[in-house]
DNA sequence: CAGACGTAAGAAAGCGCTTTCCGAACATTA
DNA sequence: TAATGTTCGGAAAGCGCTTTCTTACGTCTG
């Protein structure tokens, strides 16, 4: 590996002039300046990005912090901040956090000490104050999908209220009277502002809410094939079903096929998030979509710009939408 | 942030016996090492990774390229690269290369620019050649999922051949005699294998290999549907269908449903790889495992040992097996 | 034409760490 | 006791780059 002053070298000038040239910051006389970029091109030389680093103190890179690796959801996160940062030659150190406390710090720390310029996070376990003093008092930090007070330059998210609202607006729409709901966790904010919106749209409808048709899920698959059981027992009625999520209504949509029921007559269910898996489960699942790649991108603009003096414009806000697929029909009745 | 030197004056001592301590190649007498252990707590003191990355030549980093972000199936990838790697304190550096010639070498280039200290490819468009290349001339190379010949070390593979004569097998013991078959591009071997191995199964059972049975796809689940299509244009009877994944299977599936088709009883269907979604698809996909997360983990381990000295022990082939759920069933006639 | 000023190139000082080399101090042996 | 060996701390060089400081030179103005 050819270093900078075998480049100074062959072009007969100075290793600060090939800094200068290599850098495009100052001035230098036309003639240098090819002689420079010849000897660069002679000798194959690229810089030595870690001595870069040393010197000015920066790394171009950015520590990503997502709770899993082999979702789709995140799956999706991961590919809008790369190839935003990528375009922008910065690169992405991705780090797990589990959706644990310790393993979130413990994922932070790790990118720290890898001195990242900045960090992107969809953190679910780590407090607030945690990540505003780490914004204070180190490096500049993005939340994606989250609200955190304090930040709000720094954060994207999603109007959830909205998005439960959508889903049982739509279900109200197709003659739904009796609509059982499977929650995520609800000390998540996203999972109870979810509720929220079903709760209004069922009361915009003039219904009230019937807490024997709300079970607490905790997101997972699994989650939604013990909520269905769960409502079922209960012996309310009911002819469509909202889950907070995606994974929760493909654990329902099973189970329910597995109890015998023939969907979507027998129960409309409507998802959220529209992952990837959304239209291979069947019936194809009516869901609200989330722009987690959209939300991404932003997150990535809005450090590009606050860490390496770029001016994108960047959305802080995002609405969700209803995609209508197959796992919902009308009411008869 | 403090510095190995304030450290270094905290603890009275210099500020090489600071790093002796800290890295314990060296002996260093028992009381100054408290001491400095002492200071570096106080400090709360963490060597700077870029200096100690420039001094040592050497980054602690290992690039890793894979065709896509948002695919399951990468995504255990990551996973067990990423989870393995950390485990040693060595950090991931991912970069994409889109199943395309032009971005995988981008992103080797990138990876190399930031000084990985090797690389674990997933490479679906460089060719033996240029692999063999880097090894050679750079840095240490780690293929997942693939066998460059040159590099028998160095590669981790699955016996694809094998897989796809499970997949027929387990049709013709349910007493199909008409199977389809959707293959992937026959240009990469993984593919070929399988289909190779299809045929195999047929001539042990004494059956002829139908070249109008045979429809040739790029993986894509749009190539299921394609192709199901086109192999029901052809007007040869078949009852059951194997495709060289999961995502042509999902796709072939789901056109057959739209066919009016009922699942699995008008025919048996069987993906390859096992991804997450298998068992979303309905009826629940019967599949051929692919261990990938297995593999993955193996090559991290390889790069562990032949960079950072360790002694792992590494697997180098793996078998696939069948995962029968609930898509084939036997064949009544 | 002399002095002032602006510009461009080179010299050199770091960035924070590792590691080699050296010497001091102490222990061991003849 | 002198000579030799051993251990361990410190000084200093360097990793490859950026950036400030300095110097040299050319141009402009009075």
């Amino acid at each position: 590996m050819p270093t900078i002053y075998q480049v100074a070298e062959r072009a007969g000038v100075s290793l600060s002039t090939v800094s200068r040239v290599l850098n495009g910051k100052a001035s230098v006389n036309k003639v240098l300046k090819e002689r420079v970029e010849k000897a660069v091109k002679e000798l194959n030389y690229r810089p030595n990005s870690v001595a870069r680093s040393l010197a000015n103190n920066r790394t171009d890179s950015v520590g990503v912090l997502v709770p899993e690796l082999n979702a789709p959801f995140f799956g999706d996160l991961m590919q809008a901040v790369e190839s935003t940062l990528r375009a922008a030659d910065k690169h992405v150190i991705i780090s797990v956090g589990r959706n644990c406390l310790e393993t979130e710090k413990d994922a932070v720390e790790f990118l720290i000490s890898r001195n990242c310029d900045a960090l992107i996070m969809h953190a679910e376990a780590l407090s607030d104050e945690y990540l505003l003093e780490l914004n204070q008092s180190k490096l500049p930090v993005a939340l994606v999908n989250r609200q955190v007070e304090g930040l709000p330059e720094a954060c994207t998210s999603l109007d959830n209220e909205k998005g439960g609202y959508l889903a049982t607006r739509h279900l109200l729409e197709l003659g739904h009277k009796d609509i059982a709901y499977i929650s995520g966790p609800t000390d998540k904010c996203d999972a109870s502002l979810r509720l929220e919106g079903h709760k209004r749209a069922l009361s915009e409808a003039g219904l009230p809410t019937n807490p024997q048709l709300i079970f607490n899920g905790d997101y997972s698959e699994e989650d939604g094939k013990i909520g269905l059981l769960e409502l079922m027992a209960r012996d309310v009625p009911f002819t469509a079903l909202v889950c907070a999520n995606d994974w929760m209504a493909s654990g329902a949509i099973s189970c329910a096929r597995d109890l015998g029921m023939s969907l979507p007559h027998d129960l409309s269910v409507v998802g959220f998030d529209d992952v990837v898996f959304a239209h291979h489960v069947f019936p194809r699942l009516t869901t609200v979509s989330n722009p987690i790649a959209e939300m991404a991108e932003m997150s990535a603009k809005y450090i590009l710009n606050k860490v390496y003096g770029q001016a994108n414009n960047v959305q802080l806000y995002f609405e969700p939408s209803l995609v209508v697929r197959e796992s919902t029909v009308k009411h008869e009745g």
